[in-house]
DNA sequence: CGCAAGTTTGACGCTGCTCAATCACTGTGG
DNA sequence: CCACAGTGATTGAGCAGCGTCAAACTTGCG
């Protein structure tokens, strides 16, 4: 099996045949869990970190009037949060939106391979800068675009993301695991709201979303509409990231 | 002088002399900085990381259509992107919104210090994924709570951090150097109903804010009414806390 | 004293929310 | 195979929160 872990923290530094065995040491048993499961809760201090080999996951919070907020979505190859082990408890849960399947590795395993493995640690805090960078991309869609841009800007991403790990077909066509609920509380608005939203980019000829699928019908025009700029996810590998990854791979 | 660093820094991992030594030789050769200069621009490669020792500085981008959305703010005892040199461009600015003291730290420095001390490494890393989590609330606050609350719940982030840094006077005021259009482009409004939101705030005997002073009269309420829970900060030292602390400074 | 920056106010309109009903789709049991 | 329930999508009417525009006022500072 290829290991989407590998892959991605590849693009963030140079790793050698013992750290990428390890790597693939942790890989390994993965389980089928159901739509709907939590993998992680709020308040908890989990006692492991998963990976999701394949399916929808989501962060998200929920509030005191009963209201909730998405923070983010995982996807085939991403990892939740590692660094579990460095906060005494969780402050967002996990949970899944399609049934999925996960790789769990016990906080300690993680703990004892970061510990051996100097720049696994550093490929793994880099990782996290990424997370906060889009983080803050969110923070300014819902700070400061309309819903009609934020909602385009959110799609822009999510196309972007898949097909970095190869899930968007030559038709620019994917899998969106999502109601328009989870929509809603992802961009801070109603369900009510963003089914109008959607229309209007339906009939902008910009998408086409049914069965849990999502078209992107003019990603030019998506991209423009919504100021969306890719460089935030640090998915490419240019000379100059190349560069960079030799330079933080320094030997202690 | 007291180095607030390593304080910042023992709250998430032990150090030993050698580290603190370590950090003590960073902070050296203090500058002023005129409010409004940035420290670093969106789009560069940063050479130096900073130290801000005091004054305000803040987070922010520009967008296409001529806003701003800032994400953060930097108070005495900060430092902005020790990981400036982990990733190829900043995806961010920061400015100072006050006269401020700041020590510049060349990257390379830098790099030398976390490839030496990997538990200095991983109190930084520690100390992003709070960045992270304070985010995530950003998120939520503008998502999912009215202008209203928004902006009690940043005044009682503020007051909390402030408070923290040993800024708050006994009758809970503390210097707040932000303009109404400032504030606005915090909490995603606009400076004329920011303005009418700070009457409101000022009516129901929450706060006095004028003079680039703000006074919390309430702190509870502020804190009911805008549901804030001051553990994303991370600014307390529990047992369990203490316990984590150690657990993380395995030798390797 | 006079300018510049920041704050305050008013009138008006639009975006997005609320409430509530209807429609469509899917899986289930009889 | 069909009735039915549950979940999600869609629609409409009415309204409120917040934005826009523009002007007046206040404060700090040279």
């Amino acid at each position: 099996m290829n290991n989407t872990l590998v892959t991605k923290l590849r693009r963030f530094i140079e790793l050698d045949e013992g750290e990428v065995a390890a790597l693939d040491r942790l890989v390994r048993d993965p389980h089928s869990v159901k739509a709907g499961v939590d993998l992680i809760e709020e308040g908890t201090n989990p006692e492991n970190v998963f990976l999701l080999l394949g399916g929808w996951g989501y962060r998200y919070s929920l509030l005191h009037n009963g209201g909730r907020q998405i923070f983010g979505y995982l996807l085939p190859g991403d990892l939740c949060d590692v660094h579990v082990f460095m906060l005494d408890k969780m402050d967002h849960s996990i949970g899944l939106l399609s049934d999925a399947t996960v790789v769990k590795v016990p906080a300690d395993e993680m703990l004892e391979l970061i510990n051996r493995y100097p720049r696994i640690e550093r490929a793994l805090w880099i990782a996290t800068l990424v997370t906060e960078s889009t983080l803050r991309q969110w923070v300014v869609n819902i700070g400061r675009r309309d819903a009609f841009e934020r909602t385009a800007h959110l799609f822009c991403e999510l196309w972007q993301r898949m097909q970095a790990v190869g899930l968007v077909s030559v038709t620019d066509q994917f899998d969106l695991p999502l109601t328009q609920i989870e929509l809603a509380d992802t961009l801070g608005m109603t369900s009510v709201h963003i089914n109008r939203i959607l229309q209007r980019l339906r009939e902008a000829g910009l998408i086409v979303l049914g069965k849990r699928r999502l078209t992107i019908l003019d990603p030019r025009r998506l991209a423009d509409i919504s100021g969306f700029d890719p460089d935030y996810l640090r998915l490419d590998a240019t000379p100059q990231h190349v560069s960079l990854r030799s330079r933080l791979s320094l030997v202690r």
